[in-house]
RNA sequence: UCCCCGAUAGCUCAAUCGGUAGAGCGAGCGGCUGUUAACCGCUAGGUCGUAGGUUCGAGUCCUACUCGGGGAGCCA
């Protein structure tokens, strides 16, 4: 049966041609004597067009009747049409119904995000979810394209383990035969084994975090791919890393160019992402922070929330007025409809005045010493027109395996990678320290235990090298080429604090 | 753990001062040969999140709880 159907994305070589195509009703229009059905099929929408005449009396009234979601193969000749979704449409001459689907319940108005997880089992056939898979399958192919062609060899670390990468108390504990276990929350210090073996590793895999964390940049379960490299220094790990993530985005652009308009993602500025990206030290972020500069910047933005609160409570007025007249039925519908937009768009805007002073405060009193908070690294971002670079942070705010700059002892050689446009930290990486009584003081002075370190400790004692890698959250960098506000629509089942659907 | 917001039909939302529960979509029936979230007519659809309280009267006011959304901390 497979081989006798044609896919929607190849309809273009078969003009004039008889196809049959199969797939599911995402929308059907019976208008008298014409039954207009658009199949989507997984590579593409098409617009099949029914005339009574040509098919039985008995399957244009099933056709007729059939309900979104239902799955049937339709065979008829292939038509050009600007009008149609996709370009080209199908002059049905027959179909045969595999299921007819009744009360789908995700109808083409629009859906809470409560409701759509609790469907997310069919919300993944929309159109937006589809899009966004085919843009991760893109991102996750290039991590594994750019890893391989430049001599990285894959390594997969454990999910269960029984260390702890950073601080413990943020992972999930497993009863593992009585002994105590976690679920990983990073690959590295495994695959830190590997990179001496091989020179160049990388690991991809699920990593988890029981962090009480519920904004939009957080999932319990998500993707990270991990490369790891010997015989580097951090300025050279910066542009692995540029290099790495500009390759990302160009592969998605060559790729997914239809479905990041339909997303409505920001092609021009992702057409920017090329090497170099700018670079900060964590003091130079720390005083464009605390600059009058920053205040001037918030402050302008709020202006800018006021004047759009102002034109948008400005639309609902005359809205409201124009509703209390004498007009059209439709009109009326139309208004309300527009209304329940811009009151969500109105509460979306309040919460951003509402939030910039509190940021302005958070990023006025930020001192030396404290990590970067959500909403001052939104800020760093929000100024630079392409990912940012942030390196050598103080040495007490980060993880106890980051190299100590020789320079500068209260800090280590890390950086942090911040996407444009306000979405914030994708990549998090650093230096290693690779001098074994460093490493060893700093396991203690953590009060980690010594002996689920040894092994650790060892790779600093047999042929230790300066080496370095870095973690880039795979669902984060979706949500900031595609433009998507939470990262829970860009992984298929996302696992949230308190919540696992299916 | 803390702060803010919310819960009304299957879905998205209205309901003015505390005074008879509303609309669109979706579903069902009928009409329409070019629709793009089509359109037109008709029908069905409700224990207003839960439990108390105030009141002649509560969807509306008060208290507690449950669930959800956004944010802080933490992070990819």
């Amino acid at each position: 049966m497979l081989k006798e159907l044609t896919k929607i994305s190849c309809l273009k070589d078969n003009v004039d041609k008889n196809v049959t195509i199969g797939g599911w009703v995402r929308h059907l229009r019976p208008s008298g004597k014409l039954i207009f059905i658009v199949i989507r099929d997984g590579s593409g929408l098409c617009q099949c067009v029914i005339e009574k005449e040509k098919i039985s009396d008995e399957l244009f009234e099933q056709l007729k009747r059939l309900g979104a979601e239902s799955s049937l193969t339709l065979t008829g000749s292939v038509r050009k049409d600007a009008r149609s979704v996709g370009g080209y449409e199908l002059i049905v001459s027959d179909a045969k119904v595999f299921c007819e689907s009744t009360d789908y319940p995700i109808t083409p108005k629009s859906h809470g995000i409560d409701f759509l997880m609790k469907n997310r089992h069919l919300h993944l056939r929309s159109q937006r979810q589809w899009c966004i898979g085919k843009v991760r399958h893109t991102v996750v192919n290039a991590i594994r394209q750019f890893l391989n062609d430049n001599g990285y060899v894959l390594v997969d670390t454990p999910i269960l383990t029984g260390i702890v990468g950073e601080e413990a108390g943020s992972l999930f504990n497993v009863d593992y035969f009585d002994m105590p276990a976690f679920m990983t929350q990073t690959g590295q210090l495994h695959v830190e084994c590997g990179a001496m073996s091989y020179g160049k590793v990388y690991c991809f895999g699920p990593t988890f975090r029981a962090e009480k964390s519920k904004t939009r940049r957080h999932l319990t379960e998500f993707w990270m791919v991990e490369p790891e490299i010997t015989f580097i220094d951090l300025p050279d790990l910066l542009e692995i890393t540029e290099n790495f993530v500009s390759f990302i985005v160009k592969e998605v652009l060559d790729k997914n160019e239809t479905e990041l308009k339909t997303l409505g993602s920001d092609i021009e500025s992702l057409k920017k992402i090329t090497p170099p990206f700018y670079r900060l030290t964590y003091t130079q972020a720390s005083e464009i922070l605390t600059s009058q500069k920053t205040q001037d910047f918030l402050a302008a933005q709020l202006n800018e929330f006021k004047t759009q609160k102002q034109e948008i409570e400005n639309k609902i007025a005359a809205l409201e007025t124009e509703a209390k007249g004498q007009i059209k039925q439709w009109r009326q519908d139309k208004i309300a409809s527009e209304l329940i937009d811009l009151r969500s768009d109105l509460a979306e805007i309040e919460t951003k005045i509402e939030n910039n002073p509190k940021h302005a405060k958070l990023a006025s009193q930020f001192q030396w010493g404290k990590d970067l908070g959500g909403s001052d690294e939104t800020i760093i971002s929000l100024m630079h027109d392409k990912p940012v670079f942030v390196t050598h942070y103080p040495r007490d705010a980060k993880a106890f395996y980051m190299k100590q700059d020789p320079e500068n002892p209260e800090t280590v050689q890390n950086f942090d990678m911040l996407a444009p446009a306000g979405f914030g930290e994708i990549i998090g990486g650093s230096m290693r320290e690779d001098i074994h009584d460093k490493l060893l003081a700093r396991i203690n002075e953590q009060g980690y235990k010594l002996e689920n370190y040894q092994w650790y400790l060892d790779l600093r004692k047999f042929g230790s090298v300066p080496h370095g890698g870095f973690g880039l959250g795979v669902e984060r960098t979706l949500a900031w080429l595609t433009g998507e506000k939470h990262i829970r629509q860009c992984i298929a089942f996302p696992r949230m604090m308190d919540k696992i659907l299916i």
